[in-house]
DNA sequence: GAAGCGTGGTT
DNA sequence: TAACCAAGCTT
C-alpha cells in the first residue's frame, strides 16, 4: 500500500493545481465560519450550502450576535436546509461558546466534542481548518477514498467499518500543511473519486488503489443493505383568509420539523373534517387538492391538502402558537421546504 | 446500538 | 421514476 508520506505529498500536489481555494467558508477563513460551514455541511452538498451560508453570515456575523438572537430567528435561515436540529445546536453552542468560553471556539479536541452538533468528524476538520491542527476527519468523501484505496468490502454500516476507516484517516494524516491537506481529501473525493463514474484515468492514486487494480472500482463502496421505508398519510388544511394570508402553527418540540411552521395537520381525513365542523367551518367549502409526496430520510410522505378560504380567524386548532402569513413573508420564519413549495403555488 | 432526523442532486 | 446518498450527530 502506498506509504503515508507519498499519499501525502501527491495529494497536496493535487490540491495546489485542482483544490477549491474560493468557497465562502474559505475567505476569510476564521474559526467561526469553518464551524458554522462544516455544521451546514453535514449530509449536504456544497452548492446546496453556498447561499444559505452567505444569508446565514449577513445575519449572524459573529458568535455573540449568534448567540443573542432569538431561535425562531436562527431556524429561519435554515429553513429548508434541512436536519433542523442542527440549527438549534448551533444555537445552543453559540450561548456556550460566550458563556463559557469568552465567545471563542475553542481549538481543543475534547472540548469541540462536548459541544452540541459536533461530533468527531467536524471536530476534525474545525481543529485542521481553522487552527491548523492535525486531526483526522471521516466524511463520506473520505469513506469513499479509503474503501477504494484499500480495496473494503465491508459495508459501511458495520462498527468494524467505522474503525477500520478511522484509523486510516489517523494513518494518512498528514503534520503539514494541515489545512490544505483536509480540504485536499474532501475535494479529492467530490472531485475525482465521485460515487458514480470516478476519475481514475489520470488519477495519480490509480497504480496504488486496490480497487482499479481488482477492477472493483465500479463495486465499491458496496451498496448499503436495503431498507424499506414507511409510507405515513397526513391531512393539511389550508386556512386561508381574505388578504390571502395562511394559518400557519407551529410544531411541537419533537419529532419532524420540530419548533417549525405550518399548517394544522391530522392523520386521516375524518380528523380534519371533524375539527372543521367543531370549528363551524363549512365542509362544503372544503376543497381537497391532489395528495402529493414528500421523501424524508427515514419514511415517505403522502399528504393531502385540503383548501379552505375563511374570513372569520378561527380560535387555535391545536393548542399551540400560530400566525396568518402570506407566502411572499415566509422568509421571516422557518417554514419547511414542502410547505413553502405548496403554499407558493397556490398564490 | 439502532433509529431519528430534511432536502435536493443525480442516475 | 424510484432509489441512493451527500463535509454526521444525537438519543
Amino acid at each position: 500500500m502506498i506509504a503515508s508520506a507519498a499519499f501525502q505529498s501527491i495529494l497536496l500536489t493535487w490540491y495546489d493545481q485542482f483544490g477549491r481555494k474560493d468557497l465562502p467558508w474559505q475567505r476569510p477563513r476564521t474559526p467561526y465560519r469553518v464551524w458554522v460551514s462544516e455544521i451546514m455541511l453535514q449530509q449536504t452538498q456544497v452548492s446546496t450550502v453556498v447561499p444559505y451560508f452567505q444569508r446565514f453570515m449577513a445575519a449572524f456575523p459573529t458568535v455573540q450576535v449568534l448567540a443573542e438572537a432569538e431561535l425562531d430567528q436562527v431556524l429561519s435561515h435554515w429553513a429548508g436546509l434541512g436536519y433542523y436540529a442542527r440549527a438549534r445546536n448551533l444555537h445552543r453552542t453559540a450561548t456556550i461558546l460566550v458563556a463559557e468560553y469568552g465567545g471563542k471556539i475553542p481549538a481543543d479536541l475534547d472540548a469541540l466534542l462536548r459541544l452540541p452538533g459536533i461530533g468527531r468528524s467536524t471536530a476534525g476538520a474545525i481543529l485542521s481548518l481553522a487552527f491548523e491542527q492535525p486531526a483526522p476527519i471521516l466524511d463520506g468523501n473520505v469513506k469513499r477514498l479509503w474503501i477504494r484505496l484499500h480495496g473494503i468490502e465491508d459495508s459501511l454500516d458495520t462498527q468494524a467499518a467505522e474503525r477500520r476507516l478511522w484509523s486510516l484517516s489517523e494513518h494518512y494524516l498528514s503534520q503539514q500543511r494541515v489545512a490544505d491537506y483536509t480540504q485536499a481529501l474532501m475535494d479529492f473525493g467530490a472531485s475525482v473519486c465521485t460515487r458514480a463514474r470516478p476519475h481514475c484515468s489520470g488519477c495519480a492514486f490509480q497504480s496504488h488503489c486496490l480497487a482499479w487494480r481488482t477492477g472493483r472500482v465500479g463495486m465499491l463502496p458496496a451498496l448499503r443493505p436495503r431498507r424499506n421505508k414507511p409510507i405515513k398519510s397526513s391531512y393539511w388544511l389550508l386556512l386561508c383568509d381574505g388578504n390571502n394570508r395562511f394559518y400557519l402553527e407551529q410544531r411541537p418540540p419533537i419529532g419532524v420539523w420540530a419548533g417549525l411552521w405550518a399548517p394544522p395537520q391530522w392523520d386521516s381525513r375524518e380528523e380534519l373534517e371533524k375539527q372543521c365542523q367543531n370549528l363551524g367551518i363549512q365542509l362544503e367549502n372544503l376543497v381537497w387538492l391532489p395528495a402529493r409526496r414528500h421523501a424524508f430520510s427515514h419514511y415517505l410522505l403522502r399528504y393531502t391538502p385540503a383548501l379552505i378560504k375563511v374570513f372569520k380567524p378561527p380560535s387555535a386548532l391545536h393548542d399551540r402558537p400560530a400566525c396568518w402569513l402570506k407566502p411572499e413573508d415566509f422568509p421571516q420564519l422557518a417554514v419547511p421546504a414542502p410547505v413553502r413549495r405548496l403554499l407558493a403555488e397556490l398564490t
